[in-house]
DNA sequence: AGCCATTGTGGGAAAAAGTGGGTAATTGTG
DNA sequence: CACAATTACCCACTTTTTCCCACAATGGCT
């Protein structure tokens, strides 16, 4: 499972680098072989090693082409699934689309999250968790139902 | 499985060129051998390696004249589909009649879908997508079940 | 404190891919 | 059979991508 917080920077290329930590799993697991795909939620990337990526697309293969939601869901996540792979130096190229869809220039953020990673842009990211932070704090506003029920 | 996301162009004869991270599976699989089709359920074109074709093909050929939408797809997709072959540098011709229906000029996007290829005008793949990202963003909406059984 | 190893950053050059167009061959049509 | 339109093949040029190298920053160790 992949956790932890890393703040990271983008070159004029486009690339950015993998915090080394993870970097001798992500080797050892795959070859250094990637997947990053949008994350339709949250103007984010997501970035899966390569056999992740594969369980997921074998779920979308399932779905019918004959239902409008199910048929926008693959075209989307398989649309943007694009192959990557660690350079000598630990970076990933991210595609100009991606970037512009997740807004990610030049200060990003890298979150590890249990079977993939997560890329920020930083302020995007920043403003997110504040406005999440309030929301959790008003108690007023309902706090969601799948979190009543956690004991963290 | 085909997956990822390209941007390209067509020059004026209607030629366009297949991503080259694509060619040498498509050349290995079936010589270079492809299909072309309309997509009954979108303003966009298919692309099959010939081998995924002829699967489709015996499918279709099993459906029911007796259902209204079966019958339609059968008609469209058997009707329309198109034998090509990638030229010596790796581009296809898209026959008028297909162009005209997925109203592809110059600029087009071509999506890999698994067993196939998508093609859409870029226009109109960007129209699609806005709509569905804000649909996603709207929790309430369908999409968002759709992706719920996924676990992304 | 200074040195070494590792990581982060940037950029140049070669190679590959994308693009465009001319000409010959083939096909369809009158 | 001749003509026009379409298609296939070839060549040339531009842009992008990939690979490689160099240096700066960081952090640990002696």
């Amino acid at each position: 499972m992949f956790r932890g917080f890393s703040s990271v920077s983008l070159d004029s290329k486009g690339r950015l680098a993998i915090p080394s930590r993870y970097r001798e799993r992500l080797v050892g697991e795959a070859g250094g072989a990637l997947v990053q795909t949008l994350n339709p939620m949250d103007r984010s990337l997501w970035l899966y090693p390569l056999p992740e990526w594969e369980v997921i697309e074998e779920k979308l293969a399932e779905l019918s082409d004959f239902d409008t939601q199910s048929r926008r869901a693959k075209q989307m996540m398989r649309g943007y699934a694009t192959d990557c792979q660690l350079d000598t130096h630990g970076r990933i190229l991210i595609p100009a689309e991606l970037r512009d869809y997740a807004q990610i220039d030049k200060q990003a953020v890298i979150l590890g999250q249990g079977n993939k990673f997560e890329i920020w842009n930083r302020t995007s990211w920043e403003e997110q968790r504040e406005r999440w932070l309030e929301q959790v704090g008003d108690e007023q506003g309902a706090p969601a139902e799948a979190l009543q029920s956690l004991s963290l």
